[in-house]
DNA sequence: AATAAATTTTAGACTTGTCTAAAAAACATT
DNA sequence: AATGTTTTTTAGACAAGTCTAAAATTTATT
């Protein structure tokens, strides 16, 4: 059984390996959970007696398959109460991140199955972001940023890079949701901002927004 | 704002408070959470600090208005998540105790008064117990034990003493559940254990299960 | 009222998780 | 290769919450 400090630290490698396919260092795992590098050095010691990283000093740290497991359990049930409380709570995409921190450690298999049966076993969160199945399979959709996208190609919307309410909320506020049709039609070279074309309506889209903003190419 | 260790002690006092009217020891306090005396002691000044409770050494304990309110406020959640386990999970009412224990420990305003909503507002909990409204307000049913009624004395079964798996499975292997009409048929006096006719068929019932089970008289 | 018994509090220690400051190792640069 | 810079680890301290053992207080009993 794991503390919720010690999952929080296992959720952090989880996401930033996911990212860098490397070891992890002390770094960066303290920036991503705004603690002291002092801190995680000590509880990677903990986690690495616990055999769920692997660890040598100095090097950096990796995800033992337990550790994958732990961690990846922590994101499903982080997930599955995201679209709970967008569902069946009426909370908007900006508010649940906080709330679904908390939940995710609530401990009861019984409970995560059964939720997942009443949310009709959904495949992604309400970000886009996919739900791991009991078995940690993630079935991750083929996205591309919108930033990455070349003038006149066009997709949907399928997810978001940065979860932040600031973020989520200016979405909101342009009319940009989950399933909206995207096309580029210019690209700045000096600012790498981009005109879209959403909802027959013209947009201008920040280099920062694009790079955020997840699109299946269509 | 209070830790998960502060809300349990305010809870507990408040359970005890139901029970005694009187100041509340800190052995009684130490029993009711399976901790040591020492330790309620240490919690107690902390608890005084805050002002959430009166406190004279070796004089007791009771809750202030302001304990009293953050404890029925806890009250008031685990007691709708017990309904969310049972009526949206498919829990049955003696598992739902674990995991609302901490569940009620979440903090979002929003996620309770969503939830009940959910729920259709709900007055009584899986066991029987009244839920608190958002104002702290406890609509008590007028109960009495099984234990207390007369012989030829008849009424509906509403709640339980004592939620503990044991007991209420007990409970459903007898089928004895809420809102069955139960009918005193007779007392034996030398271990007060009872006759009763529930749905036409007769029970024997011992002294321990009657002081656990609360009728409505009819 | 004096003594015994039970309850409550204090004192000191331990665990978990955090921090600051300093030391050690790794990396970068000339 | 030597030096400086950054990263990482260690050492020591602290807060929350718990414990055991001992002291203080209250309650019960003779």
């Amino acid at each position: 059984m794991f503390s919720q400090a010690e999952e929080n630290y296992l959720k952090a490698i989880y996401h930033l390996e996911s990212d860098s396919k490397e070891g992890i260092s002390t770094n960066a795992i303290a920036k991503s959970l705004a603690t002291k590098a002092s801190s995680v050095s000590d509880m990677i010691k903990k986690l690495s007696d616990k055999e769920v990283v692997l660890y040598k000093k100095y090097k950096g740290v990796t995800l033992t398959e337990l550790g994958e497991k732990t961690a990846t359990n922590i994101v499903r049930k982080h997930r599955l109460w995201e679209v709970f409380l967008v569902e069946k709570l009426n909370f908007s995409w900006d508010e649940v991140h906080d709330v679904a921190e908390q939940l995710e450690h609530i401990k009861s298999q019984k409970l995560i199955n059964q939720l997942d049966a009443l949310l009709g076993f959904p495949t992604h969160d309400p970000h886009g972001d996919p739900i791991p199945d009991k078995d940690g399979f993630v079935n991750a959709i083929d996205k591309s940023l919108l930033s990455t996208l070349n003038v006149d190609e066009a997709g949907v919307c399928v997810g978001v890079n940065d979860s932040s309410s600031d973020f989520l909320q200016f979405l909101d506020k342009k009319g940009i949701t989950l399933g909206k049709r995207i096309k580029v039609t210019e690209k700045e070279d000096f600012d790498d901002s981009l005109s879209i074309l959403i909802d027959d309506k013209k947009l201008s889209i920040s280099n920062k927004i694009a790079n955020n903003l997840y699109i299946k190419k269509s």
